[in-house]
This record gives C-alpha cells, sequence and structure tokens, in this order.
DNA sequence: TTCCAGTTTTAGACATATTCTAAAATCAAA
DNA sequence: TTTGATTTTAGAATATGTCTAAAACTGGAA
C-alpha cells in the first residue's frame, strides 16, 4: 500500500472526501511536530505539487482542525500555527528562534484552577518562554 | 491637580514627553483591567479627541511597552492586545463573548519548571479557557 | 518674544496574514 | 456518458500592523 493510499484512507476514515492537494497537504501538515505557519505549509506542499494555491491550503488547514486533525494557536507575532499533536500539551517558545517546542502534560503541575471564583475553566496550557539549553554533556 | 496634570506628571516620570494625544490614551489604556486592541483604544480615545491618528496610537502603545507601562499580548484571534497589568497574572479567556480576564498569579500552582530537560524558561502563563460563572448566591 | 532644532503627529502608502468570490476543474454516482 | 455536487483556483477584499515623509508642535536659546 503506498503512502498516498494510506493517507487517503485515513483522511475518508476521518469524513474527509481525499483529493491530490488534501492528501499531499495531510503528508506534510499531520506528521510533523514542528508548528508550521499556513505559509510555510504553502512552500512545502509546493515542493511536490507545485500548482496548490494559497486558498486551497488555508481551506484544508481550516478543514483538518474542524475535523479534529489538527489544532490552530495564535501564540505570537500574529500569525497561526498548525499544531498536529491534538492530545494535551504545552508549549515552549524560543525567545532567539522563535521555535515552539511542545512540552508533554504530565511534565508540569498545574493545580487549583477549580477554585477560581466565577470561572468554570475548560481547558488551559501553560505557555513557556525562554532559550533552549544545550545538554550537558551526558557522561555514560 | 486636574487628571491631565496627574497623567502628565506620570508619563515624565517614566520617561515619557507627555503630549496631548499621549496622555488621552493613557488615560484611556493604563486605567483600565479589559484587555483593549488598537483599534479598541483609538476608537475610545476618538470619542474626546477625534482628530488622533491610527499611527499615534500603534506609536504610543508601542511606547509606552517599551517603557514598561503595559505589556502587549497575542492571546487569540490574530490581535494583540493591551495589558496594563504588568505584574506577573495568568489569564481566562471566556470562550462566548472573547473577554480577557486577569487570573492572580497566586492563584494558580504551576510546578516542575525547571525540571524540563534542554528548557531554560524563564517566564511562564497559564492561558485558561472556558465560561464566566454566575456566582452561586451567597448566604451571609 | 522670536527663532530654531528636535520631537511628535498625521494621512496615506505599504506589508503581511487571512478570508471571500465566482468561475473553472474535478469527481462520484446514476 | 451525463450531471449535479464538490473542490480548486486566481485574484479581490479585508484585517491588522508598520513605514514614510511632510506638517504641526514644543521647549529652550537668543
Ligand atoms: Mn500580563
Ligand atoms: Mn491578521
Ligand atoms: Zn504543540
Ligand atoms: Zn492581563
Amino acid at each position: 500500500m503506498t503512502d498516498h493510499e494510506r493517507l487517503s484512507g485515513f483522511l475518508q476514515d476521518h469524513g474527509i472526501q481525499p483529493s491530490a492537494q488534501r492528501v499531499a497537504i495531510a503528508r506534510f501538515v499531520l506528521h510533523t511536530d514542528r508548528h508550521p505557519t499556513a505559509d510555510e505549509v504553502l512552500a512545502e506542499v509546493r515542493r511536490d505539487f507545485p500548482m496548490v494555491s494559497r486558498a486551497t491550503v488555508y481551506n484544508t488547514i481550516r478543514l483538518f482542525m474542524e475535523k479534529g486533525l489538527l489544532r490552530i494557536h495564535q501564540l505570537e507575532g500574529g500569525v497561526a500555527v498548525c499544531d498536529a499533536n491534538t492530545a494535551r500539551h504545552h508549549h515552549f517558545i524560543d525567545e532567539d528562534t522563535g521555535e515552539i517546542v511542545d512540552v508533554p502534560w504530565d511534565a508540569v503541575d498545574v493545580g487549583r484552577l477549580d477554585e477560581l471564583a466565577g470561572l468554570s475553566v475548560d481547558s488551559w496550557m501553560v505557555v513557556m518562554r525562554g532559550r533552549r539549553r544545550r545538554e550537558p554533556p551526558s557522561r555514560d
């Protein structure tokens, strides 16, 4: 079974009529741990599929979001980014590079959100800022 | 002492040359617990000062930010909002109204940010989403 | 006071991100 | 094959924010 066939079936399983454009976009945006902007998706998809239009990329990203295949965040800079990680998690933003890094849900403790008077909290996320740290050399 | 004189001195104390426009913008944006967008600031300031320009509002908001009088957040919807609360705090977004509500720093526990491998966290904020809850009637 | 150099404001152009429109292309089903 | 619905497309439109260069203003020096 080809990669295209597998992705095609995956889209169908989620109620999305597959098309060549949608499969090409899915291949890039649903299998990355980066957080690409629509323009980055467009540029990447055009490498293999040069005639794809900007409108299709925006339409398809929104469709994938509506079908629950990705999330869209506005974390900074007036640009929306796609997030293929649909499980709950937190985000770290490298202030030098702008890179957005996923932080596992269980790696951070958040408490007492149920005690906020007058606010019914349905979901939450910790947004951290800082710099990536060089790992200290491991002495195995 | 008039309100204008007080604000004027406040701006001077922070290294900002006061002008009629800057005082009018400061009056609205530095004394609110809402989180207005630049366009909301423009509309509000124009009620008293109809000839103020959009460029001046953007320039002044940025100047106030550079001088530490407010912060700017990108919380959702591709619009930047002004935050006159410069102390550390968290944010709750009402998903029905879009309203942004400040949550005191000490009302939420956040832990283990220092244990994230490879990430040096300088600052963080919890972004919560949900609905405002009607207060239950207090039986005093 | 008047003058002047620096600062501030302004309208509008420009830039960027996203959505909308309406026609063309494609597709699925009969 | 026909056909009606869906999808894609180029480009226009909209939304948010920045830049430019000229005009207006300001605070001291003369
Ligand atoms: Mn804040
Ligand atoms: Mn935008
Ligand atoms: Zn993520
Ligand atoms: Zn706030």
